[in-house]
DNA sequence: AAATAAATAAGTCAATTATCGATTATGGAT
DNA sequence: ATCCATAATCGATAATTGACTTATTTATTT
């Protein structure tokens, strides 16, 4: 998977994202739908011979006949037309493309990134990855997945904006910070984007800094240092977690 | 409607999309279902309270023995959900919210903003606000929304990278700059960003920059000068389209 | 370990969707 | 005025959802 292709099934996933939440909470659904196959270019009988029904059933769901169209057939509707469009090369799904989809810097400090089905509490989760609590505030909170940065990538070669759009992503997850040296820019970075990860973990030293451990409690934020040697360690031990 | 409030309403409504898009989407929308309620900390009880139907439908939902929930349901779902939380505080859902939705900069430069439920030409939406094409590139390319901006603002108040973040919601879009003088700092900005609107209108100038037009015709961008003459002006002739 | 609350499961039935096929608009081109 | 493609409408039908009870299993709390 070159990069170029990886780009562009970021963004056909989020866009497939954002149509379904567009349609399904809008006042008109029907609406939604029939504008976003018009946005496609797409006609109901080329649809329809896509999703293998009969082009009226598409009308139906474009008039509102059917008023609660079930989920399946949504997430259907909306692959068709990403997929038809990515035949016909992809135009429409690039040109709605956001700027963080490129991912060209972001992406490259993001060394792993996962979603849990289930909620797992911060202690458990440092234990999987052999890391000891130094701030244990709220360490009984569920998180629900986890992001691990390459912290020299993220510190230099993000802006600060792009951190922030890195961290919004967090709440609820644990951040956990490769190769840091004292543990206090990533604290400090936190501290300024007003973010609040569920777990903060650090990977690389052995002393935390004290001003690091002071926002931690400050913010209410567990932080853990994990013993594991290598990063290829870490991604290893997480491999398994669901 | 103080501005607290209105944050928060932002923050919800998007949050409510984000979840929409991720059960819909999912391989097994039942586990992501569930995981939200876990989340927010409601028991199938009161949601089912909420909601006004028995546990158990909310139990079916989430074992999967309802494979397709119709969209009415998930919505109401994800709605009760958001509101159990504000009723609580709004804690959840603030936890979730993304910088962008604090809207401090950003919509402070924005002066209007309105999406269309179909596609208007770009040719007969310059005739709408008594705008003459300059560069008439693409110009009956439909565009399905406007976005109004008051351009010193963005220009000197913004940061770049918000500016991308302004760009990115903007194609398939009319960007209309406000309280321009020659044209030229908004599609050099625009030429930088890479993201390309439907249409641009720019207004306060007489006399387009060169190197303006340049960038639009390269970009195969339309570019009009708007002749209204102020700002609210412009607003009252997009009161009633569609 | 008992008691209470929460969640899942199974059986049932009415209301709706999902779907078709045939018919009837609509809107451009010729 | 006519033709063609696309879209909308409608009636009929099988399959599913939406929903209720009641019973059972699985946490929590005491």
């Amino acid at each position: 998977m070159d990069k170029m292709n990886d780009e562009f099934s970021l963004a056909k996933t989020r866009l497939a994202k954002d149509i379904v939440g567009e349609i399904v909470m809008s006042e008109s659904p029907e609406k939604v739908i029939k504008k976003w196959r018009s946005i496609f270019k797409v006609s109901q009988k080329r649809l329809a011979n896509e999703l293998g029904i009969t082009p009226s059933v598409i009308s139906d769901y474009e008039s509102g006949r059917r008023k609660s169209p079930g989920i399946k057939m949504i997430k259907k509707y909306v692959d068709s037309l990403l997929m038809i469009d990515e035949e016909r090369g992809g135009q429409i799904t690039r040109s709605f493309a956001k700027p963080e989809d490129s991912g060209a810097s972001v992406s490259s400090a993001v060394i792993d990134i996962k979603e849990f089905h289930s909620g797992m509490p911060a202690s458990e989760f440092c234990r999987r990855i052999n890391a000891g609590l130094v701030v244990k505030a709220n360490s009984e909170k569920e998180i629900y997945g986890y992001t691990l940065i390459d912290s020299p990538r993220a510190i230099t070669e993000l802006s600060f904006s792009e951190l922030v759009k890195l961290y919004g992503l967090t709440t609820q997850r644990a951040l956990i910070f490769t190769k840091t040296t004292t543990g206090k820019t990533p604290m400090v970075a936190i501290k300024l984007t007003s973010m609040k990860p569920g777990l903060v973990i650090l990977h690389g030293l052995s002393v935390v800094d004290e001003v690091a451990k002071r926002i931690a409690e400050a913010e209410g934020i567990p932080l853990a240092v994990c013993r594991l040697r290598s990063v290829d360690d870490i991604v290893e031990s997480l491999r398994d977690v669901q």
